[in-house]
Formats: structure tokens, C-alpha cells, sequence
DNA sequence: AAACTATGAATGAATG
DNA sequence: CATTCATTCATAGTTT
């Protein structure tokens, strides 16, 4: 792509009033619940129904949308891929220039108030509550579903049904046209 | 603060410019193409042969591959129904743009006019199709027709156990190459 | 204000 | 087909 039309010179049609950036940034309170849910748990991959559930969550501090949610994991575990493979650049040549900096990065680190200074009685359908009154140094638990060790990861492909490929015409043993139905589908 | 010296600070755009990039991307001639196929009739399952049909014929406007192509509807589709997962909590706030991505960038999305004798439509799951088609401009009028010849595709994953049939000595040599990426190593 | 960095967003490719 | 990975574009913020 030569040069992709990415341009919101002029407004995109968004939420932002014009002039304004178009692109979400995570609020404070956003960010550190965001961070916690990563940290806490190490929780990486969060299936759909749980960045809704984050995303929902999220909305009281501020405007936020499920896709921001996605791209905030995604970011995540991308950079930290990005920040390892680069570590194993190292020049193995006979000169090495430890040129490079720490790998910390504007993590705010584990320092994180976590303090829920602000109550907001919130609980639509009691999935997502954690003001409660009582909260401690550590990071928002943030129940937002029950994980199970490896529950984390709750898709298990449940090869069910082999669906027929196309409806008609090709019978091309296309490897890349497995066909599992997969009902992403829990509590 | 940290290491991550990616911009070339000599492009001044950096609008990957001479086809450095390793993967493809579509000019803007394929790009309006395959998303007026898409725009026309909610073309979205091509089988191996369109696949193929739509690849040659892009060929006029840049490199590109079958592979590419096939890719490319595969992406479509998956974000498509990504997207209207997610949305299925349509926020309530009313300031929300639900532009998860917006696929009308620019005034493309019609014409080509495909004749092939297969049916395109296999609402696996109720999905609907935006039949437009209701005038067609003229921009390239693909000539895409039923399959002519035998299989084409052939396996995308050579490295595959299962070596499904397909001995087929098509005319189509379809170089599924899949270039090694991992040398991420540009000067 | 230019240069740089951090990061949100987009999308091609890959995996299961 | 659903998810995830990798790479890149674009830009808000910050530093100089």
C-alpha cells in the first residue's frame, strides 16, 4: 500500500468533536485497571466476552470502546514479543556494545495505587463489581469471571460438526479450509 | 527512553517506500477491486478457482498472489463477524461511533461485474448480504467465469502430514512461497 | 518547533 | 472459521 488512507484530515466521523484526536487514550483509573487485570493475573488473552465485560467495566472512567480493549491486549503481548526478540539481537560479533537501555519501560511498574479512592455503586448484572468498600495495596481483583488455572485460555476448539466447505463447486482439498465451529460460549 | 529506533529517519515519510516490505500489500487498483467484488454482491466465500481468477487478473496492478487474495477474504470475514461480536453490547452512551473499521475510505465498492456461474452465497450462519449491485459503473468489468479448468490450489502448508490428494498437474503453478519473514533483519 | 518516543490502530499472515 | 502473531502506519505527548 502505497500510502494508505489513513488520513483523518478531516474527521474521521468520530465521537471527538472536530479537531479534536480521533484516537481513545486510556483515562488514569482506565490504565491502571487495565495494568492490574495484566498483572494480577497475567492475563493476556482476553476472550471477547471478557473485553466486553473489561470494556463495560471500563466506561465508567471514561469513554471506551470494546475494539480499544482489544488493541490495549494486543499491544501488550506484541510489545513484549518485539522488547524480547530485539534483546536477542545482541551482536555476536567480538564487540559487544551494551549500548541498549533497561527494558523498563513506562510501566508505571508494580508501584501502582491501585486505590479505589472513588465509589461508584456500580453492578449491572453483578459480573463486574469490585468497589466494594474494601480494597488493598494489591491490584484490582477485578472478578470478572472465574479462571481456572488454564481456564485463561477457556477456547478450546470444540471440533464439532465438519461443516461442509463450500456449498458447491470446488472440491480443492484446501488444508487451510478447516472448518471447526467453535461456540466461544461460558458462564 | 527506550530502544526503539525503528524509523529509518531518512524516508521522511516512511511510507514504505520501494517495495521493501516483505509482505504484500494492496495498491489501490487491487484494493478497489477486491473490495468491489466484496461490495458488489457480498462476494465473500470465492472458491479456489475465483480465488485464482481475481489474483490473475490483479496481477495487471502489482505483484500479488493467490495466496494474497485468499487472505485478504479471509480477513474480511473474520473482522467482519469480529466486529459485530463485539457490538452486540451496543453502548447505550449515544457519543459512540461504532467505526470498528471503516471500510468505505474512499468512493470504491462497485463494478466489476463477476459472471461466474457459481453461487456466492452460503449464509452459514444468517449472515447477510448486501445484494447492491444496483448499477454498475465500469472500472474493470473482471471477467470472472466458472471454473475452467481443475484444481487449483494447492496446499499452502507444504509442510503438512497430511498430504491430501491433489497430484493434479494444474496449469496453474501456484508458488505458495511462503517467504521466510523471519529474517527481520533490514539494514 | 523539531526530534523522538510511546502507543493506539490497521492489516497481512499464520495457527489450530 | 476463530484467534493470534507480526509488522507497520499514525499520532498524542514529551523532551530538547
Amino acid at each position: 500500500m502505497e500510502l494508505q488512507a489513513q488520513q483523518p484530515t478531516e474527521e474521521g466521523g468520530s465521537i471527538q468533536a472536530a479537531g479534536s484526536s480521533n484516537r481513545w487514550a486510556p483515562t488514569p483509573p482506565q490504565l491502571r485497571i487495565l495494568k492490574g487485570l495484566n498483572y494480577d493475573k497475567g492475563f493476556k488473552y482476553p476472550t471477547p466476552e471478557q473485553i466486553q465485560e473489561i470494556c463495560l467495566h471500563l466506561k465508567q472512567y471514561g469513554q471506551i470502546e470494546d475494539k480499544n480493549v482489544f488493541f490495549w491486549f494486543q499491544n501488550l503481548k506484541a510489545r513484549e514479543r518485539q522488547k524480547l526478540k530485539e534483546f536477542r539481537n545482541v551482536p555476536v560479533g567480538g564487540s559487544l556494545d551494551l549500548n541498549f537501555r533497561s527494558t523498563s519501560s513506562t510501566d508505571d511498574g508494580r508501584s501502582i495505587d491501585l486505590n479505589f479512592g472513588s465509589r461508584v455503586g456500580y453492578g449491572v448484572d453483578g459480573s463486574i463489581m469490585e468497589q466494594r468498600g474494601e480494597y488493598h495495596q494489591e491490584i484490582e481483583t477485578l472478578p470478572l469471571f472465574p479462571m481456572h488455572g488454564e481456564d485463561i485460555f477457556g477456547n478450546m476448539k470444540t471440533t464439532s460438526e465438519g461443516g461442509s466447505g463450500y456449498g458447491g463447486g470446488s472440491r480443492i482439498s484446501l488444508e487451510l479450509s478447516f472448518n471447526s465451529y467453535r461456540d466461544a460460549d461460558m458462564a
